[in-house]
RNA sequence: GGCGACGUAGCCAAGUGGUAAGGCAGAGGUCUGCAAAACCUUUAUUCACCGGUUCGAAUCCGGUCGUCGCCUCCA
């Protein structure tokens, strides 16, 4: 079965086929960078950094653009959310911008999130967007009014076919005042005039200003992928304005399809209720780091399907992270035997097993990347790596080879839940060395039953944060979690 | 108020017509000098509730209750 993706434009899973063959061209809608990044950022990121892991592990050239919003969203006071942080920490805006750009790619490193190809910034294309601007008030789709430019939401018949809104709900709904200046309430800003002390302002036909909020997204979109392009995500909450408007914008100026599938990720809980700005209960991702390592993080959220919200609770990350620990824990197995394993061709029962669960890995991801799935095949595969290890015992190195080359292949390439090595640090040899010294004299101590000698070696390791276990084909030591 | 999603064991969660994956926690066992780890067995006659369709439903339809998201900046 080839791949299919849910697309919430049609409400329905969808064989996917890229409009070029073998190619995929990818947008998600980046972070406004005026804060440090949270959780949230990392569990929608995480997810598309898991299907653009999956689709070039199936063999897709994948151009994944996302952008990093520097200009343009407002506060309801109509103020600039970036110079309001900017006002606030007596800075510069474009300094808080780089500040946060700064952050929001260090946390996502840390979380082993694949970058982008591309992270325009909104501010480094207002030409662009400009030009998309006088396309749309040339063809009748927008209209300027003091200085600002609006998109005519009535001249759009298809208006509201992603969130499934209707134009005349929106009218009686409309919570905010609504600006005089629009002809109807559902219209939306492409170009706004700058007041006197908005520093963010860029000259235009119509006078000076900035972009409105939605309009970057569309130019940069078709600057990068094309009019009309495979795959567009982001966040669920993001549905409503932001999207709509999005492909009223782009489809109107250009008579073009945008995004062909949209992607959208369900929202992260706190405790029960969405983490959100204007709440302040927030958790950012350095916080989260702190106390629980990058591969629990990511294992707590791909242990649900993408387009599901998830809740962030200490007992259901903890849950996470111990079932992550048995699937390293049998990797660091497997390498540890891998070191000594006597030469040999792989046994052909053991690479049945694990084409089986190859295949089954596959299966489950191709089913709309259901990595809750593919997870449950790692487990699996799991038990029957150790009972291979264990009562089977002296593997070939072709066996272990192949064991590891699967981990790597789908826990780490994959999923990105399997480091490549156990340490990385160039001091972990020596370590392991020092570590290994120790294991031998206490192999000593134990050969002649001394084992107050044995369990003090074992102790004072453990206070450093060392574990030891002994097997019986000898001790192997791991760090303590 | 409008729109949308969801409600599966103590917790997380997969599963869109064929008789309940996986992880965590719990219980028993094997192995072990002790420990750790691992492995084995076990833990939902049942999928919020009520009614309907069907030979057959967690899965489809209607209703009720509940939770969450969006409608306003948000990943």
């Amino acid at each position: 079965m080839p791949l299919h993706i849910y697309n919430v434009l049609s409400r329905q899973k969808e064989p996917f086929q890229p409009l070029s063959e073998g190619k995929v061209n990818l947008y998600v809608c980046g972070p406004t960078v005026y804060d440090e990044p949270h959780i949230g950022h990392g569990k929608t990121y995480i997810a598309f950094d898991v299907v653009v892991r999956y689709l070039r592990y199936r063999g897709y050239d994948v151009l994944y653009v996302q952008n990093i919003t520097d200009v343009g969203h407002m506060l309801d006071t109509g103020e600039d959310r970036i110079l309001k942080k900017a006002r606030q920490t007596s800075s510069l805006p474009m300094a808080v911008v780089e500040t946060y750009t700064r952050s929001y790619f260090t946390a996502m490193d840390a979380l082993n999130v694949t970058r982008p190809d591309i992270s325009p910034r909104a501010s480094g294309h207002i030409p662009e967007q400009i030009a998309m601007i006088e396309q749309l008030l040339a063809q009748g789709n927008a209209y300027e009014v003091n200085g600002s430019v609006y998109f005519a939401v009535q001249s759009f018949p298809e208006y509201g076919k992603l969130s499934g809104r209707k134009i005349e709900d929106l009218e009686g709904g409309a919570r905010v005042a609504v600006l005089d200046e629009k002809r109807h309430p559902a219209d939306f800003a492409l170009w706004k005039k700058a007041e006197p002390e908005h520093i963010l302002r860029w000259p235009s036909p119509w006078g000076e200003g900035f972009p409105g909020w939605h309009i970057e997204c569309s130019a940069m979109a078709a600057k990068y992928l094309g009019q009309t392009f495979d795959i567009h995500g982001g966040g669920i909450d993001n549905i409503f304005p932001h999207n709509e408007c999005e492909i009223a914008q782009s489809e109107a100026a250009h008579g073009e399809r945008f995004a062909r599938f949209w992607m959208l990720t369900g929202s992260l809980t706190l405790d029960g209720v969405k983490m959100s700005k204007s709440l302040g209960n927030t958790l950012t991702v350095k916080a989260a780091l702190a106390r629980w390592r990058p591969e629990a993080i990511r294992t707590f959220i791909l242990s649900a399907h993408y387009g599901s919200p998830i809740d962030f609770s200490d007992e259901a990350i903890d849950g996470a992270h111990k079932g992550w620990r048995r699937i390293w824990g049998a990797v660091t197995l497997v390498r540890e035997q891998l070191r000594s394993a006597a030469a040999g061709q792989p046994d052909p029962a053991i690479l049945e097993g694990l084409a089986g669960f190859k295949e089954l890995f596959i299966a489950r991801m191709d089913d709309d990347f259901n990595a809750p799935g593919a997870l449950a095949v790692l487990h699996d595969m799991t038990r029957q790596v150790n009972t291979w290890v264990n009562e089977q015992g002296n593997l070939t190195q072709g066996s272990l080879q192949a064991i590891d080359d699967l981990y790597r292949e789908l826990g780490g390439q994959v999923l990105g839940i399997v480091p490549e090595s156990v340490e990385s640090s160039s001091s972990a040899d020596r370590e392991d060395g020092l570590v290994r010294l120790l294991i031998d004299l206490r192999s000593q101590a134990r050969a002649k039953k001394e084992w107050a000698t044995a369990d003090q070696i074992r102790n004072q390791l453990k206070e450093l944060g060392i574990v030891l276990e002994d097997r019986a084909d000898g001790t192997i030591w791991k760090l303590a979690e």
